[in-house]
DNA sequence: GATGAGCGG
């Protein structure tokens, strides 16, 4: 760079170490840094190439320690005065206090298959062996069955209403029945005391008042679904199937009300209603297998 | 004519 014949110009920071030029730093000898000494002066000697290019030596004198002394405890200073003991006693490590530390560590995945984690549970644990993919973790919240299914897919799940034994009616709720609110316990709204509780069909589950929509139009989107049924009663899910790689709507979807009169309604209804310009088709969804 | 995605303690 320094050398070139045409006009030189100012080095950017961008251009160090490339390759239009600057490759010929290695013919300078190597930056030397002298200190800090007693009194916090540190030299710096390094060489470059001019815009002539002729070799120029160039000294950096730097305060260091002076400045930071001013933010040293007393107990601080006085170890500076300590003889050097350790490998600083070995060395010459007046410019390289600090080391890298070739100690291996290693980070364990706590469930990561084959981890120590994993293997000593699987050995103490019969049932871990069977389900190796996972299917130990599973046990049923509801009926406690272990390995077998999810807690969503538990066949007992419809069964209403649920008895003390089971998990998902918090013991806390009993306490906070009895004694009062419990704290940082939270309980929810139909557990507390005085909610209502009114038996089998408040507690139904609600996914066979599922509704299938169909023939609607490719813009209609989900908000505008709900839009349409909401006036039938509380509506707990709308979805709208849509096409996963284009994003275009599929042109039919579901609604699930909480009630299952509403959705009867909504269907009596809106099932041969014309909207954006298309029959549409409203009636009970086959309930998704699975 | 057409029947959804995702998630695991």
């Amino acid at each position: 760079m320094a050398l070139d014949a045409g006009r030189p110009h100012k080095l950017r920071w961008g251009e160090l170490d490339e390759d239009d030029g600057g490759d010929l730093d290695f013919l300078l000898p190597p930056r030397v840094v002298l200190g800090p000494d007693e009194n916090g002066i540190k030299k710096t000697i390094e060489y470059r190439f001019d815009d002539e290019g002729n070799k120029v030596k160039v000294t950096t004198t730097t305060l260091v320690r002076k400045l930071a002394r001013a933010r040293l405890s007393k107990r601080a200073l006085e170890r500076r005065s300590w003889p050097k003991f350790g490998d600083a006693a070995r060395e010459d490590v007046s410019s390289r206090l600090t080391m890298v530390s070739t100690e291996e560590i290693l980070l364990e995945r706590p469930r990561a298959p084959g981890s120590k984690a994993e293997e000593t549970k699987a050995a103490g644990d019969p049932l871990a062996a069977i389900g190796k993919a996972g299917a130990v973790l599973m046990v049923c919240r509801t009926c406690g069955k272990k390995g077998d299914h999810w807690t969503s897919k538990c066949p007992y799940k419809d069964l209403a209403p649920q008895t003390d034994g089971f998990i998902d009616r918090p013991a806390a709720a009993e306490t906070a029945a009895s004694s009062g609110p419990s704290k940082g316990t939270y309980v929810p709204p139909g557990l507390r005391p005085g909610a209502e509780r009114s038996g089998t069909e408040m507690r139904r589950r609600n996914d066979e008042n599922s509704v299938r929509v169909t023939n609607l139009s490719e813009d209609t989107r989900e908000p505008d679904l709900h839009e349409l049924f909401r006036p039938f009663g509380p509506v707990t899910r709308v979805y709208v199937a849509v096409d996963q790689k284009t994003g275009a709507s599929r042109g039919f979807g579901f609604v699930n009300f909480v009630n299952r009169e509403d959705a009867e309604r909504a269907i009596n209804k809106l099932n041969g209603y014309g909207y954006d310009n298309l029959i549409l088709r409203v009636e009970w969804a086959t309930p998704r297998p699975n």
